[in-house]
RNA sequence: GUGAGCGUAGCCCAGUGGUUAAGGCGCCAGGUUGUGGCCCUGGAGAUCGUGGGUUCAAAUCCCACCGUUCACCCCA
């Protein structure tokens, strides 16, 4: 037997109300935000990965799916949607248009990870990236959105962590002074922060370990070493979070896994935490599309992960609305009447009414269950005698009320019932 | 990559060495020769994750593998 490939899941129908509501509350507010959507192939040149989330992340070490295709070229499954969007941003002229172009996405996105809670080969993600501006306003208005995001869902429990990591021109010196700092632990840091040190000296603060927690707590902190145009934008992108009355905790221990971030970096996390608990992250990326050839060219995104959000409106019990029912089914006896029935539920569907028709010659009774199980408003029953009266009987499955209808006027009936 | 827990029908699960592996949900059929939901009756559905070992005898004990869950790492 056949079963689907490790951290990756079929997504059943029951499951997909979920889907749907998420993904509709996520279009709907780009609608509202002024972005549009964009899809990109989900394999790209392996390059666009690994030259911008760059050498030394996980991501790109050891957890990306990189393969040749006959030609010997070699392709990646996108290990995140930020740098295709850059890439197809470059490659349509993007720039031309007036900035910043406002794009989002909803797709999968893989990683060769240990699967847990919260955590899959595949995941999906929706994102929105907000390119070509670099105003600290465009910062506040993205974590402003993510916000919103959260709260159409109907989740409210998460506050918002806020930092800035600064510059190419900063953020050299502050990891010169934070390597100093470590320099002289280095015997009472744990294996996991020794190699950190050497290979992403940022991932030292949010080490979990209380040993190496007491030398973060004392470590120099990365918003005291921002050159002046760091810090003034860090101090606008409060302001206007102030202004809109968006809360949040300055976090300086916050950093992102990703190496292309610049400046604003902002994680959403939940306050009932349990693993892999990070709802959605994200911040500005002003040399990424300048690393992949484009001109320097600002840019801010977000992105969260849609099955963590799911995790938590189930957590949460809030009430999702079901997949659509049909509106009515049709029940039949005899052959005749089968070949009639077939012929109004085709022409019903032509009307737009959602019509199950019985199938596999089943009694009354078994059909009537079946129209019960698939939660059918109502049902249509025809046999003999309605057929040689030209009607058709109508039951409505809540009231268990049923009378004859004319053939002809069963349609504009059914219209009426759907409303 | 490291560590721990768990694998019994589609789903939830009882069963810790001894007859045909129990129950609930769901599914199918009948009770109503043309009518669902509640109730009653019956039925189908399980190589007890896979392979090996111990034993007269293994779902049950041991080993390996696979899968899965959780934690670390990392991240959405």
């Amino acid at each position: 037997m056949h079963k689907a490939p490790r951290g990756t899941f079929d997504i059943l129908p029951p499951e997909h109300a979920y889907w749907k509501y998420v993904e509709e509350k996520a279009t709907s507010l780009c609608q509202l935000y002024g972005y549009q959507p964009l899809s990109t192939p989900i394999f790209e040149d392996a390059q666009l990965f690994t030259k911008t989330v760059a050498g030394g992340t996980d991501i790109v070490d050891k957890e990306m799916y990189i393969f040749e295709d006959k030609s010997g070229q070699e392709l990646a499954l996108r290990a995140e949607l930020t740098a295709p969007v850059c890439r197809a941003y470059l490659e349509h002229g993007l720039f031309n248009l007036a900035q910043p172009v406002k794009l989002y996405y909803i797709g999968p996105a893989f990683r060769y990870e240990r699967p847990q809670f919260g955590r899959y080969r595949q995941h999906h993600q929706f994102g929105f990236e907000a390119l070509g501006e670099a105003d600290p306003a465009l910062d506040a208005e993205v974590i402003e959105m993510s916000r919103q995001f959260f709260y159409s869902l109907g989740l409210s429990r998460f506050s918002i962590q806020l930092n800035s990591i600064g510059c190419k021109l900063c953020r050299p010196g502050y990891l010169e002074v934070l390597r100093q700092h470590y320099s002289s632990y280095t015997d009472h840091l744990c294996p996991d922060c020794k190699a950190r040190l050497v290979k992403n000296p940022l991932r030292l603060l949010d080490c979990k370990k209380t040993s190496c927690q007491k030398i973060a707590k004392t470590a120099p902190k990365i918003p005291d070493y921002l050159c002046p145009e760091c810090q003034l934008h860090f101090q606008s992108v409060q302001k206007y979070l102030g202004a809109m009355s968006i809360p949040f905790q300055l976090n300086h221990r916050l950093v992102r896994g990703l190496d292309y971030y610049t400046r604003t970096v902002f994680e959403v996390e939940p306050r009932e935490k349990r693993g892999q608990s990070t709802l959605g992250g994200g911040g500005r990326y002003d040399n990424l599309i300048e690393s992949l050839g484009g001109k320097p060219t600002p840019a801010v995104g977000f992105a969260a992960g849609l099955e963590r959000i799911i995790l938590n409106l189930k957590n949460r019990k809030l009430d999702i609305p079901a997949l659509p029912k049909p509106d009515a089914f049709i029940a039949y006896l005899e052959e005749e009447a089968k070949i009639e029935a077939m012929k109004i539920a085709s022409e019903l569907r032509k009307a737009g009414i959602a019509v199950i028709i019985a199938t596999g010659d089943k009694s009354l009774r078994g059909q009537m269950r079946q129209a019960n199980s698939l939660g059918s408003a109502y049902a249509l029953i025809l046999g003999e005698q309605e057929i040689s009266n030209q009607n058709i009987i109508l039951r409505d499955m809540r009231t268990g009320e049923q009378k004859p209808i004319p053939l002809a006027e069963i349609a504009r009936m059914l219209k009426q019932g759907q409303k």
